[in-house]
DNA sequence: GTGAAAGCGCTAACAA
DNA sequence: TTGTTAGCGCTTTCAC
């Protein structure tokens, strides 16, 4: 490990240059308004001292941070499970590098760490905060309203009455739910079944709906619950074909949930898509592109809504945005058409 | 988007109280050396305020951020197709929060984002770094070591010559794949094949090397490079069966390779275990407990190195550490049997 | 044990 | 255009 060195202050290089703190900092935040032979002097004694601006001498006075907080509440380890998370941090990441923000994260496994989020996004450490508010009962939107934190949520949040400002990125996932349904109808099945997500989560809800959009007349025997998870997928299969054996299509809430049907939908020898035809969500690469057959699915763009939920908080941060900030985006759906369905 | 609100400074809380700063301050502190009347009247104060420290004021002087950066080298989507960066993350996220430092991510995608990282290391933002380096040819090492800052890194370092005190941790990569190789051997396998994983990795190198110690006089031609990806797994399988078709035993260098050759295996009409068996490496829950036959592999805990990582650096900044640092830590792995092998 | 005072390194009026 | 000056909110000697 190696040792810390003293840095070079403002002072220091303006001492060098032989001027005054003041046009340094002119020069170093852009230099407008400086004429050039002096510009160039400074960037030369900047240069040869290998002068670093300290960032909390300039937050003290600026009080701006240029670092956005990124909330993920996870209590359950499934985030952890698929690359949803991941591609979403880096398109975040993207977007906040290219405007000189950095990215705290802050993950949350328990109730207690709520209280520590709302403290320090209370703490004033960064300018705003993107979070991923994932359940309905979920108490950290009250706590972020109470810091008074500019954010941009991921997903629509479940307890938004539509009402309210919060700004919030989502997939549009009803539209996407429909497409899929209709596709399937489209194939002829008369039979199409839907395995939820975890119903606390608007996704899941919304995909539920979007199915009943197009099957509202359909058997209520065909929705069966799941929760987003590869087993939770099996167990849905199971019970499924235990109570529609006539099922000829699944419209799954998601990818994972998807390969846990077809791998029952195997072991039960029913032939995919020629006795049932199954349609994912998400279009999770590393997923469907393994299946057999290959899956077919609602592709999301999720590192797109990383990058977005980040343009959408710093063009907040800087007032610049005459008109107020968009409620809600909703970022449109294509649907992908593999082997499965 | 709701509004910044005016925060109330250790001034207002001293008014408040009736005392001066400074005893706010060791009030807010610890307060030691404040007698036991003041303190109580301090806290009430801050609590009625609600007063929050100015973290940027007091970096000013303690020179301390209580925040880690966790630089993650990314060129490749690798890292995004599975969940061993989340898991790593969700590690360092648990030890750094438990003792009240926060994690900014870093995310590299490319050679300009070197720069960028590098001067934000020496910008003095973090105390110190948690570094993955991936390659061995990675130009980060380099840079951090001249931004002078004390880093961690994940996986040990190929440009080490172990006479440098870089700190890392590491699995027994070398011992698992031995581990692995052996069991092999004692199924009463005789052609034991390697697939590789990406050899610039210090991991792939040292699984290859595991393999030797155990297999070192066998036929060259059962070591085959794959890439630690699935598609590079089924390839390389490809490949093996068409040099020794009597190959009648695998040893992937991680998880997803061995679930991209049990595919091929499958197509090939070749059983496993029965004809081939087939071990992995990391016990990355989703893809081994996903195959079929479930994965037997080496299972290295991932969570717990970062939790290590972490410790290791804030033990490391806080200088309370007599003796020197270790220089590497090398975690066990153990071998999960299921049913490929 | 408590308070007064001196900065930490920087930006932003305001003068010159 | 450039320099002077006054803080930003906090910790930390040093007196009391």
């Amino acid at each position: 490990m190696t040792d810390t060195a003293p840095r070079p202050t403002l002072e220091a290089v303006a001492a060098r240059a032989g001027v005054s703190r003041a046009t340094v900092s002119r020069v170093v935040n852009g230099g407008d308004g400086v004429r050039e032979p002096l510009v160039e002097r400074v960037r030369r004694a900047v240069e040869e001292l290998g002068y670093v601006p300290n960032q909390a001498a300039r937050s003290l006075v600026t009080r701006r941070h240029d670092a956005v907080a990124v909330v993920v509440a996870e209590p359950e380890t499934r985030v952890f499970a698929d690359p949803f998370f991941a591609l979403q941090l880096r398109g975040i990441s993207k977007e906040l590098t290219a405007h000189d923000n950095q990215l705290v994260l802050l993950l949350t496994e328990g109730r207690d760490d709520h209280a520590r989020v709302g403290r320090y996004l209370a703490g004033g450490h960064v300018d705003g905060a993107l979070v991923f508010s994932l359940h309905l009962d979920d108490p950290l939107p009250e706590l972020i309203q109470r810091a008074g934190v500019p954010t941009v949520f991921g997903g629509r949040p479940g307890w938004s009455d539509g009402t309210t400002d919060v700004v919030y990125v989502d997939s549009d996932n009803r539209g996407g739910a429909r497409e899929a349904v209709r596709h399937l109808v489209g194939l002829g099945r008369t039979r199409v079944a839907h395995i939820t997500g975890a119903l606390d989560q608007t996704s899941a809800a919304d995909r539920l709906d979007g199915y009943r959009d197009v099957m509202g007349d359909a058997d209520p025997e065909l929705v069966v619950r799941g929760d987003f998870t590869p087993a939770g997928g099996e167990r849905a299969m199971r019970e499924l074909l235990d109570r529609c054996p006539d099922v000829d299509a699944v419209f799954a809430a998601n990818d994972l949930t998807a390969s846990g049907a077809l791998r029952v939908l195997r072991e039960r020898g029913r032939r995919v898509p020629e006795d049932v035809a199954v349609i994912g969500f998400d279009d999770m690469l590393p997923v469907a592109e393994q299946t057999d057959p290959l899956l077919t699915t609602v592709r999301q763009d999720i590192e797109e809504m990383g990058r977005l939920m980040a343009r959408l908080l710093l063009r907040d941060l800087d007032r610049r945005s005459g008109g107020a900030t968009p409620a809600g985006v909703v970022l449109p759906t294509t649907l992908i058409r593999r082997a499965s369905a």
